[in-house]
DNA sequence: TGCTTTTGTGTAACCGTTTACACATAGCTT
DNA sequence: AAGCTATGTGTAAACGGTTACACAAAAGCA
């Protein structure tokens, strides 16, 4: 690897005015451009990161945290971040946490180790308070807390909407299957959708699920055994809808006209489950690109009008919840 | 932040001292230790890895490249090669490709701009020039090369073995879902697949298909027009055999009676779709974590035997494919 | 006791950049 | 022609660690 004391060498000049001549900085002889550049062109130079780095205490790195890329809802959102950054030569250092904190202040130790300009994570609230005192700016996404910047989804409108749509079309035995409480949107949209269910007059159950597949298939199983006369199902997640999808076929049951079904996400796949998978869609990959472009707002310091950005949220009707009848 | 030096003072002693304690290396009084570790829990010290790894040339940083994210197969991968990593302290810093030339080789030098031990990519063979006279190990996953360490699956087999599923289960009239063909692995798994089928007397139309929920779902809609009287399909992915599955559905095609239909990757959801998806599993996770063991042997020095892990695939029977006719 | 070895510590150079500062020269202005 | 300012370039000091080397004190040994 040249160094840019070599290319100063092969050029004849000193290194202050390669480093001008690289950044555009300062003053230089067009002549002398040419020679430099004609040096970092036959050495191939390219600057070492690590050395600028160190002397502006600030990296071209920007430290991603996500719970678990294995949810294909996180992807969405880590390309969203990726895709926007890479316009302005960021990075990504990547992380997940699978929402242990021990593992989020480690992530966060080291991006900070490693001079990253700025943060985005999904992190839990108890981990935030790493995030004081730091002097470089953090976004939250999907995830929300008053003192920092944060680019989320309305998930209070989307728990109600997924409870609306099941009680719109006619289910009055629901069971709301409630993700892990610590998940902050992960229980908003639970509470929300229980207050809508419980101001209709019909008969709500809550169970307990974690967000994978397995979580989904066992709790699942449980519901039709303590519940079976269940006529809607409003899931945690779209992983755990899948797995009630499953299992509502296996007992034969008809969908959407037995049983209706909603998700949640509006992850990929959803739409080639069969049926395909009504649910409530957030914007994944636009959170991402958003809460990008908020942290290169901060980075480059400036003032943003609003640091709290929620995006809506839609229902994607497919054909786990019925047609809603028509008005005349 | 505090430094060394800050730490120096505190404790009364030179940076060195500081630096030895920290790392453990060089003599230092039980005493001095005790009064060093005291400053630096006072300070809340954290060593700036930028600084460290200016010096020593190397970071504690692993590049990752993979093609996307997005498809489900690589996040696997991807934690396969965090978890394993951690163990040692490394943390990655990740793109994706896209299988773009150009977005591969932008990854690679900022990586190396970056001073990281090692790499781990899933890059195109024209990339691979890229990673010649490097001085750092790079782990091939997913990808092979005759000049470097690779591990990867046995797309032969997996060719092989989905075309001998459809055979054995009667199918005839059998369409081969190729994907891109410049994309190695999906294209010797083609390959392989092929000949099996010339092999036996049966009709074998190919197709083209990106490896997306797009590029399948209009792949498979022109399949069935052009010809109806397929009875079996091999796909080159799993998404795309989802897109052929619904379509198949959509059609009111009897599956596995009318027609059977294999997938390849077995990601996760296949096993949630209906019927669930009968397909070729890689071990994605073990794959990425084996190629991190191999990069870390690598940055140890350690001799290896084996350069090239080829890991096994194999037949995952679900119910879109019929049960073999048993041998009496 | 005198010599060698082991232990403990500090000074300063180095890793590869950026940039403050000094200085020289060219081009204007009056 | 003298005095500006604008332009062009180099020297050396950072940035925050690690480590080679020097040196001193303690321990081991005859």
């Amino acid at each position: 690897m040249a160094t840019i004391r070599d290319v100063a060498k092969e050029a004849g000049v000193s290194v202050a005015t390669v480093s001008r001549v690289m950044n555009g900085s300062g003053y230089a002889h067009e002549d002398t451009k040419k020679v430099v550049m004609a040096a970092v062109e036959k050495l191939n130079y390219k600057p070492n990161e690590v050395a600028r780095s160190l002397y502006k205490r600030k990296s071209k790195l920007v430290g991603l945290i996500l719970p678990d890329i294995t949810n294909p809802f996180f992807p969405e959102m880590a390309r969203g971040v990726e895709d926007y950054l890479q316009q302005f030569g960021y990075r990504l250092i990547f992380g997940n946490s699978d929402e242990k904190r021990d593992k989020e202040i480690e992530y966060i130790d080291t991006f900070l180790q490693n001079n990253v300009v700025g943060m985005i994570a999904s992190t839990s609230e108890e981990a935030n308070e790493n995030f004081d005192n730091l002097d470089i700016p953090v976004v939250l996404l999907d995830r929300t807390a008053e003192k920092l910047p944060a680019v989320y989804s309305d998930q209070k409108t989307g728990g109600k909407l997924a409870a609306r749509v099941l009680l719109d079309r006619g289910s009055t035995n629901i069971v709301l299957i409630r993700g892990p409480v610590e998940i902050k949107p992960v229980y908003e949209r639970y509470m929300a959708a229980l207050e809508e269910l419980n101001q209709a007059k019909v008969n709500v159950q809550v169970m307990d699920s974690s967000l994978t597949l397995q979580g989904g298939q066992t709790c699942v199983k449980q519901l039709f055994e303590q519940y079976p006369e269940t006529d809607g199902i409003i899931a945690c997640n779209d992983i755990v809808a899948a797995a009630a999808l499953q299992e509502i076929l296996k007992r034969g049951i008809r969908i959407p006209d037995d049983i209706q079904l909603i998700g949640y996400d509006d992850i990929s796949f959803t739409a080639l489950l069969h049926p395909p998978l009504s649910t409530i869609r957030q914007p994944a990959y636009e959170m991402g690109a958003q809460a990008a472009e908020m942290l290169i707002k901060r980075i480059n310091q400036e003032k943003m009008e609003v640091t709290h950005k929620k995006l809506p949220v839609s229902f994607v009707e497919r054909q786990t919840t019925r047609r809603k009848a028509e008005k005349t």
